[in-house]
DNA sequence: TTGCCATGTGCGGTTTCCGAACAATGATTG
DNA sequence: CAATCATTGTTCGGAAACCGCACATGGCAA
């Protein structure tokens, strides 16, 4: 880039500190620590030849050309955050949504043609991710995730449906099972490490032991329950379909695991975002009409 | 950086593309190549979720989300780049000059006193280069060279004055020199490897062959010929202080050398820079004026 | 006088950005 | 119609910009 021009970064470092008053308040504005502001507008004043701050270290204030340099950046940079926005909040073009990976094939996906029929506009990208949500650090418009509050700062909680979990196992194996399925293997995800404890302590119910076999997605453990390699804890969403296929059956219905399912948006307001998650709360609402939880 | 927030490097790299119609226009301008502005262009349309341009390669066109983020990004910049200019166009604050080591001690230092006293706010910052200069990769203001033409792009020539060499050595060596100083040690300096083969064919003279001495800066290089250790071609400016306080003498005073010294300066006016080169050339007048070469 | 708050800095690492080289594409020219 | 030209697109490897962490420094308040 040319040189003996101030690097933007920079100028916007500065304006930032420069608004806010602190360069503390700046870095948290900008998600960045105060050494990197400290550091950028050091540089800044060093290419420019002047100092944009003086006085001592707990009550920097700006000098006439900070000040000077300050009334212009503002503005400016307001000017490029509108222009984006402009763009970019549209009700068209790419919209980016995190989701659980399961959840996304067994529910939202088999749902997402309905968004799209009423958005052909609206180019729907999709993540796979249960990992907590951090709107500063990910660039994602929208997440959905099944958990509790506290919800992560910086987003706005739009809620879809609460969670049930309920054992199953294939039809067969429960036929050729003794009654507290004792021997069966028992099927355990790493992305739900306490789903089976958490539904012993909800449903009051508890099973014999058997060998424990762990897996590293939802998808593959439903896969081997529906293979009949044993008995797992599986959310009510996720095995709608196989349990009315007859591919797996819940012996004890389902239980609320205390959890929610919602979608997470970011605070700055987003038509395509805001489209989304009405939507996707229309889909909630029909899925838990239509589709009562076996109790 | 707060993330979901296209770079400000990419939105550059996009308006100076829009702008000027062509990648390869806009990569002249930022002075990266056209592989650059096809990156971040490419990495925008990505973040925005929206292209910019459309058509083929060799006719893009700006698409309507392209052209109403040009259309604010425009007078941003432009508002950025007039900020900037306001603080650091002035006639206080630093100023960055380059110059050959040896002709910024011998001949620039020792007058720098005058340009501060004249403008005590104005901070010259003093680097020593003799390297070729490249406005677009260097950051300085002003660049103090000898030479001819052509001159580096993007840089204005303010003449100084014209250059003369002459041999010189320590008035006790020439006593007990040979005439035709046959067996003396001949000093070289790496800044200037064609110095004494320039002023043999200048000068029409010719010394009896000696030893051939290399150093690595003319300072050091005079440091040796006062010394005694031999004898060497300088110019005129670098030794007339040695010359007048009798610690080198000229046997055959001094020649043209055909090259030049000159300021050089970005070709965008910058005031101190003026400052700086007008009091340049009032300083080479009164010097040229009150030393006329030794011939 | 001590603690607190804000900025400044060194060190080491990460991310962004880049150039070089070549590929791909479409228009132009002979 | 094929070759050439001009422009953009992409990969690879490296450089520069930027950053976080940990600690230092300075001034104010309790």
């Amino acid at each position: 880039m040319a040189r003996h021009i101030p690097s933007l970064n920079a100028l916007r470092a500065f304006e930032a500190a420069g608004r806010q008053g602190r360069m503390t308040l700046a870095a948290d504005e900008l998600n960045v620590t105060h050494s990197a502001i400290s550091r950028q507008i050091k540089h800044l004043e060093a290419m420019l030849g002047v100092p944009l701050f003086e006085g001592p270290k707990n009550n920097l204030r700006l000098t006439e050309a900070g000040t000077t340099l300050l009334s212009g950046l503002g503005s400016a940079f307001d000017q490029i955050d509108a222009s984006v926005r402009l763009v970019a909040d549209t009700e068209e073009g790419a919209l980016d949504i995190s989701c659980p990976g399961t959840f996304s094939m067994r529910w939202l996906i088999p749902r997402l043609y309905r968004f799209q029929a009423e958005h052909p506009q609206i180019e729907v990208r999709l993540t796979a991710s249960s990992r907590p949500v951090d709107f500063d650090r990910d660039g994602f418009d929208v997440a959905i995730r099944v958990g509790d509050p506290p919800w992560p700062k910086g987003g706005e909680v739009v809620p879809l449906f609460p969670e049930q979990t309920g054992l199953v196992l294939a039809p067969p194996l429960l036929q050729t099972a003794a009654g507290d399925f004792s021997g069966l293997a028992q099927l355990h995800t790493r992305t739900r490490p306490r789903a089976w404890e958490n539904w012993r302590a909800r449903s009051g119910r508890t099973v014999g032991t058997g060998p424990r076999l762990d897996y590293e997605h939802f998808y593959f453990m439903l896969e081997a329950a529906r293979a009949g390699l044993g008995v797992c804890v599986a959310p009510w969403p996720y095995v709608i379909d196989d349990i009315n296929a007859g591919r797996l059956t819940p012996p004890f219905g389902f239980t609320d695991s205390g959890h929610h399912y919602v979608a997470l948006r970011r605070e700055r307001r987003n038509r395509k975002a805001s489209l989304f998650c009405s939507w996707l709360q229309q889909e909630a609402e029909a899925f838990s009409a239509a589709h009562p939880v076996l109790r």
